[in-house]
DNA sequence: ATCTCAATAGACAAAAAGGTCAATTTTTAA
DNA sequence: TTAAAAATTGACCTTTTTGTCTATTGAGAT
């Protein structure tokens, strides 16, 4: 669906969100059970960190755990911590910005998509995949 | 939302679906008028002529066409002509299958979103297409 | 204090996607 | 029959994405 990165960070954060407590799990811990290449992995719970997502901690008895509630991370917070921009006006056709009075070819069939894709990533957050999951 | 090849195909589809009349189109002028390198697009094209989506006619005079009616071209199939594969029941977590059985733990929220696309990718055509815009 | 653990940082390498170029083939117009 | 038009082919280059390696920093346990 969207790209590599995008799938490892949800991977990442949905293993975290089903844990029972909010105790840290080292990035290692995550990349074995998830076959995710470690260092990969690592610079990308770092940007989940910057956007404040997640906390870190370092040395014994560290590793990552969220920083704020389940239900306040959606699914779109952690799109955008990864710079994943869901397409919203802008025209299939790439000639600028394109609505409802001047809308290009595509415009109807494919704002039909990305505006499910938006509310999909509004919708849903990682309380939702925790409630899936007990 | 797709990739840059995707999206290319997708406006010369169009284009060539908005015509008044199905003669062919010079690779050159959809180049021009869309903004689209030329020896990409000729080879997005290629595929599409290989999918059975497009004729294509050398010499003076000639260009791409369609070769089938446009009802009969849907979004799918023209996904599937530049082998994007729509995620189905792939898990997330990469490891193997994944259904209503044996859920990953992401199972629920993603299949809401592919079901939704595989379901937009069958929906519409290019007769839809021409049909919003006329 | 010191040792170990674990995140952080940054350089680097491989692979895939995106884009370019030049030569060739086929077709039509003159 | 010849010249120009237009698609086709295949090699090549660049950029982005993905993945790897090594050293450093910070925290906790002993």
């Amino acid at each position: 669906m969207f790209n590599q990165t995008i799938e490892y960070a949800f991977r990442a954060m949905a293993h975290l969100a089903i844990q029972p407590d909010n105790s840290p799990v080292r990035a290692k811990d995550l990349s074995e059970e998830l076959n995710i290449p470690l260092p990969y992995l690592s610079k990308i719970l770092r940007k989940l960190v910057l956007a404040g997502i997640l906390r870190s901690q370092k040395g014994h008895g560290g590793g990552f755990s969220f920083a704020k509630p389940l239900d306040q991370i959606r699914f779109a917070d952690i799109l955008k911590a990864l710079d994943y921009e869901i397409p919203t006006n802008l025209c299939v056709f790439g000639f600028g910005e394109c609505d409802l009075h001047t809308p290009c070819p595509l415009h109807h069939t494919w704002s039909d998509l990305s505006q499910y894709l938006t509310n999909w990533a509004e919708k849903y957050n990682l309380e939702s995949v925790k409630k899936y999951n007990s």
